[in-house]
DNA sequence: TTAACTGCAAACCCTTTGCAGGAAC
DNA sequence: GTTCCTGCAAAGGGTTTGCAGTTAA
């Protein structure tokens, strides 16, 4: 990510909006998060940001990601592990996601026919359908493509 | 629920198959999970449990549903809450769920449109689906109902 | 200057585990 | 009689909060 973001922007507006302070903390932290790329936890990121910045505890990257969350730039989501992770896609983007659960990559996706399927939910059942959460768990490309070929030499059993 | 309910002729079945021991606590708290008709968080069904028993501890009631979940009669889900909940739907029928946001119900569901989605998914990401997870969270019919009858008077605030 | 922030430790909440007495087989 | 179970208390793991010193505004 460069340091251009405009994340980084709309962070450091939010935080001056909401009479809060722009702290070295804060900056690297986000700065962390947005460059990752990834759905990370407090504590995968915080171990990113101990890299560069022992100093700062953990107690402070989870209160940098409620900001985060607050400014409406990250999304705190459970994916069946004992912890949280967090998306740094805006709140105003919705989107789905699958999770490979071999390699724990977890990609996002959009599809129009979730829009019909909650229209048919709002017909059939009545239910006034405000937001989902679709999760599809399986193999990845590359995961799936690693168990074939993998399958061919020992009857199907991955690494 | 009537006590020839068939889960419960299962779990014992799942119990001396396993070599483990019919208690009267286990006998009591599949009684009133299955009995519930609901998704019970372990706290819920735990306090429905001490009024018949009030002998019979949390720990039990979490041990139990283990139970239940390995002999595949019971899913434990999360609904965004802190704390999960389980469902008592034998685990060879997956279905979806319907949150209603504002009494808490919880509706199961099942539509078609999802196995296609999923092959969709397979076709254009190359992503092998092996299970999803689709909440839709909003107004049941009767909430949605009253939250519009409400609204014509007040201006669409909900109570 | 002063209100907000940080880092530490401790608290919190839900869930699991260790242990000694008790019940099912 | 043996093995498994229960209930209590305590521990665990992720997340939040209280507090005293520090820093941005």
């Amino acid at each position: 990510m460069s340091d251009a973001d405009p994340r980084l922007q709309r962070f450091t507006d939010f935080l001056a909006r909401s009479g809060l302070k722009a702290t070295r903390q804060r900056a690297l932290i986000v700065r962390v998060f947005f460059g990752a790329g990834r759905h990370l936890s407090a504590e995968e990121l915080y171990h990113r940001i101990y890299a560069q910045a022992p100093r700062i505890g953990l107690v402070t990257v989870y209160r940098t990601l409620k900001l985060l969350r607050e400014a409406g730039l990250a999304t705190e989501r459970q994916f069946g592990e004992a912890y949280a992770r967090f998306d740094p896609s805006p709140a105003d983007r919705p989107h789905d996601h699958l999770i490979c659960t071999r390699c724990g990559n977890i990609q996002e996706f959009e599809d129009g026919s979730l829009r019909r399927l909650r229209q048919k939910v709002v017909r059939r059942y009545g239910f006034a359908v405000n937001k989902h959460k679709l999760e599809l768990y399986g193999l990845c490309r590359e995961c799936a493509r690693l168990s074939r070929s993998r399958g061919r030499r020992n009857g199907g059993r991955p690494a």
